[in-house]
DNA sequence: CGCATTTGACCCGCGC
DNA sequence: GCGCGGGTCAAATGCG
């Protein structure tokens, strides 16, 4: 960029000198040395846009090498001590080790390739957000070769989930092939998690995805058993889940999600995915999470936010939970600024309404483009109007799902559910009630206060966050906020009609009885 | 019968 | 080192 940018004042020069020497002199012989001068420019561009290309063919290369090498050492040190693991681990971490560093000025170049905050943010937040950005590299990879074909659906889905969610349980146990599953399952990572509070009456906030349960727990300090969930919509998707209802009220549903989804997702799916992976992104921007819970979200002062002004989600909070970076949105209370804020999110147990910035927020966290309008729709649908309950991502969600995308139906959704993956399913509303929606939603200074806020903020930070994303996640995110932006103006009157307040029954999901709440309701445990 | 859920056992990390 | 608690596995069970 830089270069491109010497270049284009390079092209300058001889314009400014055309004019000098037309002041000073007609005669065609200047106008002669003027363009031998010019052609003499263009000359040194060319040759600078040759080395320009060469350059990043080798930072190609190197990065392909270093891939390589990378996996070899893992192999070699497979077996090593944890100390080793620590430093493939550091190797892992563009620009947080500074042996790596020393290692070969090869690699130093590619992390000058790279964008500042890949080294900022491996600084800032260390293994588990990096292991977090990884994750979401490696689950394309995974599509691509990571796992034998030979095997049962069932272990690759152990596989991947060990390979991207949490440090395997198995490892230990069984042999280390040194392959980079193995490695990978070493990484004791402990993934950014984002948390999702909401009133929810039934037995888990639909949220879009498919999700099986895989075990149920009583969590310690609440009489509600949690519930753990994977998501089934891929056999290799790494992303989990967790559904406690809040002790202190039962109307509130606790969601935990936890991974990136490897997958396409349904447009009902990538709103919640675009939220928690935006929310992600900036736990990952704010670097400084706190060890003590109930931590405000925007007004955390970090080094980093200097550089990357923090999101301005309302009733956000991050917190180390459970050793996780955890971000909370809280969908349940009641705001500050309007009751739009219930789009946005707080922390809990102590939410922390961040007041007139929320509604747009979520809007902006939706997916880009045209499925804008329809993740907020399925956003409002399932956790504003339709119940209370409380998810929680863990981590980040992979938010690729095209517009055009076919839908996809989940086979165990139950009947209620159908309204969230195919929007002809959609209850009916009368113009009436759709106009009045409107009206209400676009008139309220609130509501329009936020917008604004939270455009020009986006708008604001949209250089920093452009370049400074660090992880394909930061890409994402940050790419989905500005496409976010820069169609939340013309959708928002789109989005206002799409609303549909309602009335549609909460949205509990496929997902089996939870917390002790068996299929009929009856509490069991 | 196939699939999802349930549930006890097990593993692992962490704190004391 | 031990116990506790979170998280996962997998056999048993239930349901359509």
């Amino acid at each position: 960029m830089a270069t491109n940018q010497e270049l284009s004042n390079t092209k300058e020069e001889p314009s400014l000198i055309l004019d000098s020497s037309k002041n000073k002199a007609s005669e065609s012989g200047e106008m002669d040395e003027v363009r031998e001068e010019n052609g003499r420019l263009k000359l040194v561009l060319s040759n600078m846009m040759k080395d320009y290309k060469t350059l990043q063919q080798r930072i190609d290369n190197i990065s392909a090498d270093h891939h390589q090498h990378e996996k070899n050492n893992r192999n070699d040190k497979d077996t090593a001590d944890s100390s080793h693991e620590e430093d493939d681990l550091v190797s892992l971490s563009l620009g947080r080790s500074s042996s790596l560093e020393a290692k070969n000025k090869d690699q130093l170049s590619l992390k000058v390739k790279k964008n500042d905050e890949d080294d900022r943010d491996n600084l800032d937040h260390g293994l588990a957000l990096r292991l977090d950005g990884r994750s979401y590299e490696f689950s394309s990879e995974h599509d691509d070769s990571g796992v034998s074909r030979n095997q049962s659906p069932r272990k690759i889905e152990g596989e991947a989930a060990n390979d991207q969610t949490r440090e395997p349980r198995k490892d230990a146990k069984t042999s280390r092939s040194g392959d980079d599953e193995n490695v990978l399952q070493q990484h004791p990572a402990k993934k950014a998690r984002v948390s999702v509070r909401a009133i929810c009456s039934g037995p888990t906030m639909n949220d879009g995805c498919q999700w099986r349960k895989y075990g149920q727990k009583k969590a310690k300090g609440n009489p509600c058993p949690r519930a753990y969930y994977r998501c089934t919509m891929s056999p290799s998707c790494p992303v989990r889940k967790h559904v406690q209802r809040c002790p202190e009220n039962m109307s509130i549903l606790i969601t935990t999600y936890e991974g990136t989804h490897n997958h396409p997702l349904p447009p009902a799916a990538t709103a919640m995915a675009s939220t928690t992976c935006a929310a992600v992104s900036m736990l990952k921007a704010s670097s400084t999470s706190t060890s003590q819970p109930s931590f405000s979200f925007p007004s955390t002062t970090s080094t980093n936010m200097i550089n990357s002004p923090p999101l301005y989600v309302p009733n956000t909070t991050v917190s180390t939970f459970q050793s996780h970076p955890t971000i909370t949105l809280d969908l349940t209370t009641p705001s500050a600024s309007s009751r739009y804020n219930k789009y946005s999110s707080s922390f809990f147990p102590t939410p922390q309404p961040i007041s007139s910035y929320s509604p747009v927020a979520c809007l902006n966290f939706s997916a880009p483009s045209s499925s804008l309008s329809s993740s907020f729709e399925h956003w409002r649908n399932h956790n504003v109007v339709s119940s209370s309950s409380t998810s929680t991502y863990c981590g980040t969600q992979l938010v690729t799902f095209p517009s055009k995308t076919p839908i996809y139906q989940p086979h165990s959704y139950p009947t209620p559910n159908k309204n969230t993956y195919d929007p002809t399913h959609q209850p009916h509303f009368s113009t009436e009630k759709i106009a009045a929606a409107t009206k209400e939603i676009t008139s309220n200074p609130s509501f329009q206060n936020a917008l604004a806020a939270a455009i020009s903020s986006i708008v604001g930070r949209g250089g920093g966050v452009a370049e400074s994303k660090e992880s394909h996640l930061g890409a994402a995110s940050a790419s989905n906020l500005m496409n976010g932006a820069s169609t939340a103006v013309s959708s928002i009157s789109r989005q206002a009609e799409n609303l549909k307040f309602e009335l549609s029954p909460l949205a509990s999901s496929s997902e089996g009885p939870l917390d002790g709440f068996t299929k009929k309701g009856e509490y069991k445990k």
